[in-house]
DNA sequence: TGGTCCGAAGTCATAAGGTG
DNA sequence: CACCTTATGACTTCGGACCA
């Protein structure tokens, strides 16, 4: 501006030179009045030393953690336990940066196995349970209880008569399932055992407290997935059981589906809620926005998302019967099917009845003759001595099973087979060398 | 051409909300 | 308390604008 009206003088030349020595100065101020947010940001970037993250720490740690808390890999390992092992080091690798379990457990830990893609066995605890139709095998949904339960898995075998009579030892889906019932709430087991309604629809059913584990989703992507089971959903009239639902539906950072499983929602929805009992919804810090995107994602209609935004209704507040009727009305509507198998096996186990019913008749003219013909039978001397030899050799057993023993060595093997088949029977799937 | 700066987009770590 | 998820603030990265 000067410079056409006059020739330039000594007091130009130094403010042209404060200003050059300052225009960063000055720049960089304007930018912080425009941006406050960012000089924290700055100074810290400026002043700070480079420091280990929490993540760079774990990665450190990880391995030895996991191996100190699995005993070299030879034993399950709890998420916690891992937890301890890793939490000093990492802490003293930050400054003492406190290590919340949550944090570890759901992203550490995860990330750093799938990022390296590894086999460790390492376990979450149970949440809820699920139970087989007709066999009563009650199981934890836990990462151990399920593994070993798809392990065991297998087709319908036949058992052979013996004293017991012939019977069917049903695993699993095959022969065992036609579906799977995965409801929201523990909390109504008893009034489907009332029922009989797993029974009566050859229903597994699933149930977890609130969102699914992935133990859960994993049990159901291989049974459904595999066998081309439906998935029947029951959840809550609300965003949670929006999520509930979407999350069995769909991958989520902690759980990919190896299968496609066709879901299908039992409610409640729009047309379930007439006439009951609605409730406020719960008062969330999320944007309305991001509700009605999620809950779109989650499968809610246009309709059911105005609603969901302010309120939302409990399957407790149906009534028992009207639950239970709902869920049939839907199980019909989707034309679900008993369980039978094809015409080989079912001949194969006709036989075999048939067989055992003869046998059952010998047996008892058997046993007719035989009370008449025994006498007195001599039991050996110093038995309790007996037994508890037997007992210090294999502590596993209990007193009667040392009996069996000390009256003919050659039983060690059947009862041992006896006693893990009632174990799995009773739905004792954590298999013997169990969680440490 | 090569250093510096900006800010959008991404990552990390945590908080908070939900189930029973 | 266990677990799950999403939201969010703090920090980090990085492509491109800018400038000398």
């Amino acid at each position: 501006m000067s410079e056409t009206k006059r020739p330039r003088s000594i007091g130009d030349d130094i403010i042209d030179a404060v200003e050059t020595a300052t225009s960063k100065w000055t720049r960089q101020k304007k930018s912080e009045e425009r941006h406050p947010g960012m000089i924290r940001y700055r100074t810290s970037r400026m002043t700070k030393e480079p420091r280990t993250t929490q993540k760079e720490a774990a990665w450190q740690i990880m391995e030895a953690a996991y191996m100190a808390a699995s005993s070299n890999d030879s034993l399950p390992a709890l998420a916690r336990q891992i937890y301890y092992q890793a939490r000093p080091k990492i802490m003293a690798l930050t400054e003492d940066k406190e290590l919340a379990y949550g944090y570890f457990s759901q992203t550490l830990l995860p990330d750093y196995i799938e990022e390296h893609d590894l086999d460790w066995n390492v376990v979450y605890d149970a949440r809820g349970h699920f139970e087989e139709p007709h066999t009563n095998r009650n199981i934890g949904c836990g990462t151990i209880q399920v593994d070993n339960y798809l392990d065991k898995l297998t087709e319908p075998q036949i058992v052979k008569a013996d004293f017991s009579g012939a019977s069917v030892d049903v695993i699993g889906p095959q022969g065992g399932y036609s579906a799977v019932l995965f409801c929201e709430k523990e909390g109504f087991s008893p009034l489907f055992e009332a029922v009989n309604l797993a029974n009566r629809h050859d229903l597994m059913i699933v149930s977890t407290k609130g969102v699914s584990v992935t133990a859960a989703r994993k049990l159901i992507d291989s049974v459904c997935g595999a066998n081309n089971l439906p998935l029947f959903v029951l959840h809550d009239f609300d965003v949670a059981g929006f999520m509930i639902f979407g999350t069995l539906r769909r991958d989520t950072r902690r759980y990919q589906f190896a299968n496609t499983v066709e879901v299908i929602d039992l409610g409640l929805r729009l047309a379930d809620i007439a006439g009951l009992e609605r409730e406020p919804a719960a008062a969330t810090r999320t944007s309305a926005d991001i509700l009605r995107t999620q809950l779109a994602e989650n499968g809610a209609t246009d309709a059911e998302i105005g609603i969901l935004l302010n309120e939302r209704v409990e399957l407790n507040a149906m009534t028992s019967d009207a639950l239970i009727e709902m869920i049939e009305r839907k199980l019909k509507a989707y034309g679900l099917k008993k369980v039978i198998p094809d015409e080989e096996l079912l001949t194969q186990a006709y036989r075999e009845f048939h067989r055992s019913q003869l046998l059952r008749e010998k047996f008892e003219e058997m046993q007719g003759e035989f009370e008449e013909s025994t006498t007195e039978i001599e039991v050996p001397k110093n038995l309790q001595e007996k037994v508890r030899a037997r007992l210090n050799k294999h502590p596993d057993l209990r007193w009667d099973d040392a009996i069996q023993i000390v009256l003919d060595k050659s039983q060690l093997h059947e009862v041992r087979a006896e006693k893990q088949k009632a174990r799995q029977k009773s739905g004792d799937f954590t298999d013997g060398d169990g969680a440490a």
